[in-house]
DNA sequence: GTCTATAGATCGATAGAC
DNA sequence: GTCTATCGATCTATAGAC
């Protein structure tokens, strides 16, 4: 379970790189409490000293390795495009993120430490689904402009497609009760929400 | 922060009540990790011995509460009713339970250690939004009896639905970034969701 | 930057006496 | 059932020497 070996001579300044990579395996497999700055440093490579230098303490390296997964957040959405096409497009990406397995298990720890880091948190919701939101809200306003979506309000229909899409299944995946999706299994997720979406659950349109 | 003094002269046979009821309100303060056995002991005028004769061990403990408060599954859901009124008074319900400051926590410490306690991950599911989905699911059907959501799949209407009322609000909530909302909160929140829900986004239904 | 050592504190679990 | 004591282990954080 713990590499060994030495680094490769080129690799300086990469100890705190390494140090995250590390933190970041680790707090996946044993969680946030369960995981000892021992542990990290040494898979790492890296005298205990060095941890405490770059860091500061555990804390900081947990706000560390949450800050640099949560970079990539959704910006897929094409802009000129049928609102059908357009929304499957940016649904697929959305859950082929939100579904990755380590994006799932650090969430998880996430939340469940929320209340110990509760800036972490705000932090966290402002970089990921909060910018999502965002642009998403802003692709309903264009629509509008285009004649879709009347008399609706953008930023509603952005949470409620959003939340329609962060389904049973992505419920029990936080859970720990469903493996990492397929991507045949999210074409059909994504479709199937998409279309109760647009038109409605007393929508004439078949399925 | 420590309960103290004598318990009522009558109260026997509670010792496992007190323990349960002191475990909760401690988990919901320090989360599963950072609370000992020793001072839920304490908080409920238990030795240790009683403590570990009664479940366990820590894991075992923990277990028990986490049954105990999901005993109340969602149930409300008129059967003759049209389908917005009896939707909109089963939401009401169901996010009235999600959104319980005890619930909210216990769930999200469950999601923070269910790598650690996936059999008690499964449990909580199946006995709890499992249950509310099937119910839900028995209602779509009857409603396609009566005429209503045709050519829909019962069981995605209900994914749908409750997907959809666990919306933005809800992900806050869990990372502890907004209060325990208000009732009037709450009834905006279910009318919105359930008249997308019905006419969806491209619906023409005003708002 | 590295190594080793350790302070200082806590915890789960067990055991003896009542 | 209660009390008190304790074993053995682990953890964060710091410190000294190189």
């Amino acid at each position: 379970m713990i590499k060994s070996g030495r680094p490769p001579k080129g690799s300086e300044l990469q100890s705190r790189d390494r140090l995250l990579d590390s933190a970041l395996q680790l707090f996946l497999q044993h969680g946030y409490g369960d995981l000892s700055l021992e542990i990290i440093a040494r898979d790492a490579r890296v005298s205990m000293r060095t941890l405490y230098s770059h860091f500061g303490g555990k804390a900081g390296l947990f706000g560390a390795v949450i800050r640099r997964c949560s970079d990539h957040f959704v910006e897929y959405l094409p802009e000129a495009a049928e609102p059908e096409a357009a929304l499957i497009a940016f649904a697929k990406e959305f859950i082929f993120q939100l579904t990755r397995p380590e994006v799932v298990r650090l969430r998880a720890i996430l939340i469940g430490e929320s209340f110990k880091f509760p800036d972490l948190a705000a932090e966290f919701y402002a970089q990921g689904p909060q910018l999502t939101q965002d642009k998403l809200t802003q692709f309903f306003t264009q629509q509008q402009q285009a004649g879709y979506f009347v008399h609706q309000d953008p930023r509603q229909l952005a949470d409620h497609f959003m939340s329609s899409l962060r389904n049973e299944h992505f419920y029990k995946l936080q859970l720990g009760l469903e493996p990492t999706p397929e991507p045949e299994f999210i074409d059909a997720w994504v479709r199937q929400t998409v279309r109760l979406f647009l038109y409605g659950g007393m929508g004439s349109a078949e399925i």
